[in-house]
DNA sequence: TTATTTTTCGATAGACCTATTGAAAAATAA
DNA sequence: TTATTTTTCAATAGGTCTATCGAAAAATAA
């Protein structure tokens, strides 16, 4: 600016929106071919270019949608885990019977493990090599959820609905971790839907995969 | 050899097995260390570097005990099932119950999972990095072990000891994969032993983890 | 059309990693 | 002791990977 003109301060009103929302899509692209590559390669097996190879362009153009490696993997378990909380929190606060509950939540879980399978790999695989930082986030959702989950156990065992040999803490980690092994063998179970899925873990959990008729 | 000798031939007749032995002590030690490693980081996150500083040895000293990375991957895995088939055998031939029998497969098969985690750990979630040739060998074995157990499940069956809603097949697949997700979280258990916690396993399978008391 | 913004690209530095090599050090045998 | 074998080492070639940069291309606005 030699002379002294003034900066036209015409700031576009229109449309900023649209634009945004343009570059929000291609990124769910990118991420969405990140999660796909670091389930089938592990976190630390998968490269950028591998992820850009999937999408069709240049490593280096990844880098306009993320800033680092590190934090595509931590938006790809964000997307994993997204609604998790609020639909169990949705459960535990409803009206139904312990057992409703419980049959509600383990399908609250494995329902979306079957449907994005990508996301939630990774997040039950890969979630351990995010740096401290990024983690921490995520951890508490973990806990808050947990919590959730094990809060339905503890109502039904205190209202007698259910007896255990075991202790609700226990008890729900081992279930969670049970429907958390889902998206790595259900490939072999596509003659179920994945409600029927969801219904026959239940079954295991409430009267066990195996009983005596008698 | 510069005048007409012939070359001694005293070929040492003693003690080529203690020097073998020793060999071998040293190259377990280094075996530990990459499962060690290999579970804590994964096979990809580890570097041969890692299990040096565990040894508190030189990088380049490691391959004086395996020739590459991959076969130290394949050595931790191949120790991690070591005995399991045939463990399982001699359950599968034995004359127990078939609930006996489904008792002692999950004790065979959590019991080692607990005893040597990293071994474990390494082979349930790194396995599948092993190149297709080193990883033949390996995949055999599991089917084969697979095999026997769905065996205990379709004789139990057969003579209605057991009753299931879902085909032999996939009870087994689900059982096994169940049984595999317990070095990842037996770290919160410390208050049971073992063999409890087998117990407590076969439980959730035969009867259910929540059942209701009437 | 031309101007501006958004998106993609090629090139690359800097770091890290595997595996090899020949030699040094340590252990063992003579 | 000296000779031989076993074990460890430093140095490094050759490769891959992440992240950055300025420019090119594409899309959009004027």
């Amino acid at each position: 600016m030699p002379d002294g003109a003034v900066k036209t301060e015409k700031k576009p009103v229109k449309k900023p929106v649209k634009k945004k929302d343009k570059y929000r899509q291609r990124q769910t692209e990118v991420i969405d071919a990140a999660a796909a590559v670091f389930a089938k390669k592990g976190y630390h097996g998968a490269s950028t270019g591998d992820i850009a190879a999937l999408l069709g362009i240049a490593q280096s153009s990844l880098y306009y949608y993320f800033k680092s490696k590190d934090e595509a993997l931590e938006k790809v378990c964000l997307h994993g885990i997204k609604g998790y909380v609020e639909r169990l929190q949705a459960i535990v606060a409803g009206d139904g019977s312990a057992e409703d509950k419980i049959r509600g939540a383990i399908h609250n879980h494995i329902e979306p493990v079957i449907f994005i399978p990508d996301y939630f790999r990774t997040f039950v695989g890969e979630l351990r090599y995010l740096p401290e930082n990024r983690r921490q986030k995520l951890n508490n959702m973990i806990a808050e959820y947990n919590a959730l989950f094990e809060q339905i156990l503890v109502d039904g065992i205190a209202e007698k609905t259910f007896t255990g040999s075991l202790d609700s803490h226990s008890t729900m980690l081992m279930l969670i971790a049970q429907c958390n092994t889902v998206p790595f063998w259900f490939g072999q179970f596509e003659q179920y839907s994945p409600a029927q899925l969801a219904d026959m873990l239940a079954d295991n959990f409430l009267q066990g995969a195996l009983w005596r008729p008698n």
